[in-house]
RNA sequence: GGUCCGUUCGUCUAGGGGUUAGGACGCCAGGUUUUCAUCCUGGUAACAGGGGUUCGAUUCCCCUACGGACUACCA
């Protein structure tokens, strides 16, 4: 019997979560969902100085509004907690001890500034400054200095950090479940800092103790990690535990130009890259999926695809196909740009799903806000505007004159419509509606184009001329349905004021 | 610069030693709608380059190019 799988999502609270961090989530929670695991929320919030007010909040409400709950986190303890970094802070110290014990790490009392003298020294060669087994001796740490001299400097309460040491001469064989093997030579790594002068651990440290700690059986996270996969694992090496199997996810790019999709690209507004809205501390406000109109359905089903695919030609996924078809190894390698477009395809795809009740309840509160009242059955209008629209809010862009009778004609179309014989033909049809009161569409569609026929008109210089009247451009659905809908009278008196603005 | 990862239509991708290299978004055209949008049909468009291996390579190997990530007491 295999262990139960257990997977985490450990974003830093340094703002917003972008569509790149919200993608990594989802395929934590399918992996977990897809093996009967648990999905963790775990903050890591070791470093204090990029902590932002309100971003922690902003992940969990994402995660919700998209269907993708934690089992486990901040406010839902599962037995691991607690799940902020932040909380479990007396823990790391005593493992970074037991590092130096085992000969794994040593104390450091490099200060900032030497090591950036060094950096500076090694640029202005052409070569990369690295710590490590090469040179570790040549600098201020336990391993350079006695044990008196060590001392010494803990008496003076000098500042210190204990770093990783790094084996020398070592080819890593390291197992990423996307990329397959990778090999290492443990020379080209550096002496990674554990545990920071501040009290604090680093990442690397925090991480793989709360991985073992909330027994995590896979890490998946961003390929942005994969140059410290050799250190995590050989840090699990040192404390002898179990190693967890790793994926890294492609990483999502910038739609245009070059490089990662950062938080910044949200700033010109083109498209979001935010799952929720956000307000930053200047009170630029950055747009969310959500506000924009965005169904959570079409927002996952996009990120979905970003990167991974089920082999056929399937692209509609719900939350329960994904659980059920998800699967690592069919996670493409290369970062994709994502496409604002097809997102909104999706978009499209689900919102048609909806009931059209439930759009005429969120349109109706849209028509309140605009002081429209109307006794038109908001229903059947979105009925009849639901197949053209994306997004709730285009319903009024794409039915405005169903409330409000058109001012003005499209000039252009009125060019083409409106001839001399215009207000003739109007007159007759308002006549003919005055004289029916079976305003079905069906009713009306016999009616006048049965005058029409016999009239031996051409159907266009009629239809054209009252569909201006009515909408007072060319556009929407089926005239004789927006008749209907309008009723005898608006209906004549939209064709009235037409005639007069004929004459 | 160094280390690592990657490279199939503009974009997301399928495929994989012998295929007309498939799908989707976009774009274009036609049809439906006597309007517009939707929808339907069709079209456009890709294996980065060079060497191998092989009867045969887009597919396997190597090199180059290009792209990306990392290179902090940030995650």
């Amino acid at each position: 019997m295999s262990k139960k799988v257990r997977v985490r999502f450990a974003p830093s609270p340094t703002g917003p979560l972008h569509i790149g961090g919200v993608r990594t989530a989802l395929y934590n929670y399918l992996f977990a969902k897809k093996h009967a695991g648990d999905f963790v929320l775990r903050i890591e919030d070791t470093d204090q100085s990029r902590y932002v007010e309100g971003a922690e909040k902003y992940i969990i409400d994402s995660l919700n509004w998209l269907s993708i709950p934690f089992d486990e986190g901040p406010g839902k303890d599962g037995g691991f907690g607690p799940y902020r970094q932040s909380e479990r802070k007396h823990l790391y110290k005593e493992y970074a001890e037991e590092l130096i014990a085992s000969g794994n790490a040593y104390y450091a009392f490099d200060t900032t500034e030497e090591l950036n003298e060094h950096r500076k020294y090694h640029e202005s060669k052409g070569k990369t400054f690295i710590y490590n087994w090469h040179n570790r001796l040549k600098l201020i740490n336990s391993l350079s200095l006695t044990s008196e001299e060590t001392q010494a400097k803990f008496d003076r309460s000098e500042n210190f950090v204990i770093r990783f040491k790094s084996p020398q001469d070592e080819t890593l064989h390291l197992k990423d479940i996307i990329r397959g093997d990778i090999e290492i030579d443990s020379n080209t790594l550096d002496d990674k800092v554990l545990f920071k002068s501040d009290g604090m651990p680093t990442y690397h440290l925090a991480n793989i103790v709360d991985d073992h700690l909330m027994e995590i059986t896979h890490v998946i996270r961003g390929e942005e990690w994969l140059p410290s996969l050799a250190l995590h694992v050989l840090l699990y090496r040192a404390f002898n535990w179990e190693v967890p199997q790793f994926a890294h996810l492609p990483l999502i790019m910038k739609p245009v130009g070059k490089g990662k999709l950062s938080k910044r690209d949200g700033e010109d507004g083109h498209f979001p890259i935010f799952p929720l809205e956000w307000k930053t501390e200047n009170g630029t406000v950055l747009s969310g999926y959500r506000e924009d109109g965005y169904l959570p359905e079409a927002v996952v089903n996009m990120l979905a695809l970003l990167g991974w695919n089920l082999g056929t030609n399937q692209e509609i996924f719900n939350l329960k196909d994904l659980v059920e078809d998800f699967d690592l190894e069919r996670v493409h390698k290369a970062g994709a740009k994502f496409d604002p477009e097809k997102t909104k395809w999706f978009q499209h795809h689900y919102l048609q799903k909806l009931n059209d009740s439930v759009l005429a309840e969120q349109f109706s509160k849209i028509l309140n806000k605009k002081g429209v009242n109307t006794t038109l059955d908001i229903t059947t209008v979105v009925s009849l505007l639901k197949e053209r629209i994306v997004f709730v809010t285009d319903l009024w862009e794409q039915g405005e004159y169903f409330f409000v009778a058109p001012e003005s004609y499209d000039e252009k179309a009125s060019k083409k419509a409106f001839k001399t014989e215009t207000p003739e033909i109007l007159k007759n049809i308002v006549k003919l509606l005055k004289e029916t009161d079976d305003f079905s569409s069906k009713s009306l569609d016999t009616i006048i184009k049965g005058w029409i026929a016999s009239q031996e008109i051409g159907f266009g210089k009629v239809m054209m001329p009252l569909r201006l009247a009515l909408v007072g451009e060319m556009k929407g659905p089926e005239l004789f349905e927006i008749v209907s809908v309008l009723g005898k009278t608006e209906a004549i008196s939209r064709i009235e004021t037409a005639i007069e603005f004929l004459a």
